[in-house]
DNA sequence: TGAGTTATGGACTTTTCAGTACCGAATGAT
DNA sequence: ATCATTCGGTACTGAAAAGTCCATAACTCA
């Protein structure tokens, strides 16, 4: 019906979410989102409304994108000691600052900016958040050396985990040293481990 | 020598460091800093060359005001058990997040957005972190808990705690629920606890 | 082919930002 | 008391921000 867009949807939301997550939510000016889009004003507001709104949009794609991948490592079956899902997991995080990806977590920046202040912003990020939450404790709750614990000590344990992943983000953005990193890895599997 | 100042420049650099504390470097307008400040822009401008340049100022204030106590309770000698210390300053962590104190950590919310992208700023972040972590390690050293482990293990461990905090106060600051904020500590408690 | 509809590009508006200019006020030094 | 100097308040500037408007383009459907 009528003329269709020029743009691809997907590939403009891929754009959006990269220039985001480089710059967080007020980092990211206008012209920084067009370029990195590939479109002009005139579509991004038909399209996505405004700034705010595309960020919502974003996030969901992040979600989509990247939330749900660290949520099905955490699932895998195919790593039976849930325990070792969790070290693969942080491992992933420090090898992307040992490749230069300084970027952190979107959802982690948008967390700890001025954007959390909008209503709908806090809550996806909550949401997001807890999502990480939840896949911590079913990684927690599928392995051997946590089996001894009873649900509530490993629902505490996967705030830890949550917590430390947050850190570990956001120390990655500010470009924190990268021994500082692997150590503090190192010593959450030295954790694990010396768990049972 | 000529006009003296009306203000009181510890009471204005108070008023900044709250401004900036609540609303992060980006999120702090200049009308924000005048107002909490209680100065006008001329003012300001004379005594504190421009933002970029008070921001570092009230780092360093923020240094000697929040971040000393901090170090200081990590190496407080009445408190024999360094691993006591370390959950005294997450308790209260959790405490400021219980009476409804959700700014988190100034230092914190710099190193997560954008004014982190400044080279002097981020050198400032990354040296208070950095005393952070430093002092974890001294209470560590004063821990009977981890007398049997080598310093290496120690250090390591210092970063994990360092970690922590930064997640915490990044929880806190995005109003994450305060159980969670509360779990967290719990597990970081059972943690230090089941160690030897 | 023409009518209706939606997309696009870019100029434009409004607001807010940090920072400057400058004049009058208040002081110390002589 | 006067002068030099610094401080304080405010009007101003220029840049950059987000968001709007609208003429034109590109399509579908009848």
């Amino acid at each position: 019906m009528a003329r269709p867009r020029k743009f691809d949807t997907n590939k403009a939301l891929d754009g959006a979410m990269n220039v985001f997550w480089a710059k967080g939510y007020e980092g990211a000016s206008l012209p920084d989102l067009l370029e990195g889009m590939g479109i002009t004003r005139g579509s991004l507001y038909k399209a996505f409304t405004d700034k705010k709104t595309l960020f919502l949009t974003i996030l969901e794609h992040y979600e989509a994108e990247h939330v749900a991948k660290a949520v099905t490592g955490l699932s895998d079956v195919d790593i039976p000691d849930g325990a070792d899902r969790i070290i693969t997991l942080f491992r992933n995080v420090v090898a992307a600052a040992h490749r230069g990806d300084w970027r952190g977590c979107l959802l982690c920046t948008a967390a700890a900016g001025p954007a959390n202040d909008n209503a709908e912003i806090s809550a996806s990020v909550a949401r997001l958040l807890d999502q990480m939450e939840q896949a911590f404790v079913v990684a927690l709750n599928a392995s051997p050396r946590f089996a001894d614990r009873d649900d509530g000590a490993r629902a505490t344990l996967a705030n830890l985990l949550l917590t430390q992943y947050v850190g570990l983000r956001i120390l990655t953005r500010s470009q924190a040293p990268l021994e500082m990193i692997e150590a503090s890895v190192q010593a959450l599997e030295s954790m694990l481990d010396a768990a049972q």
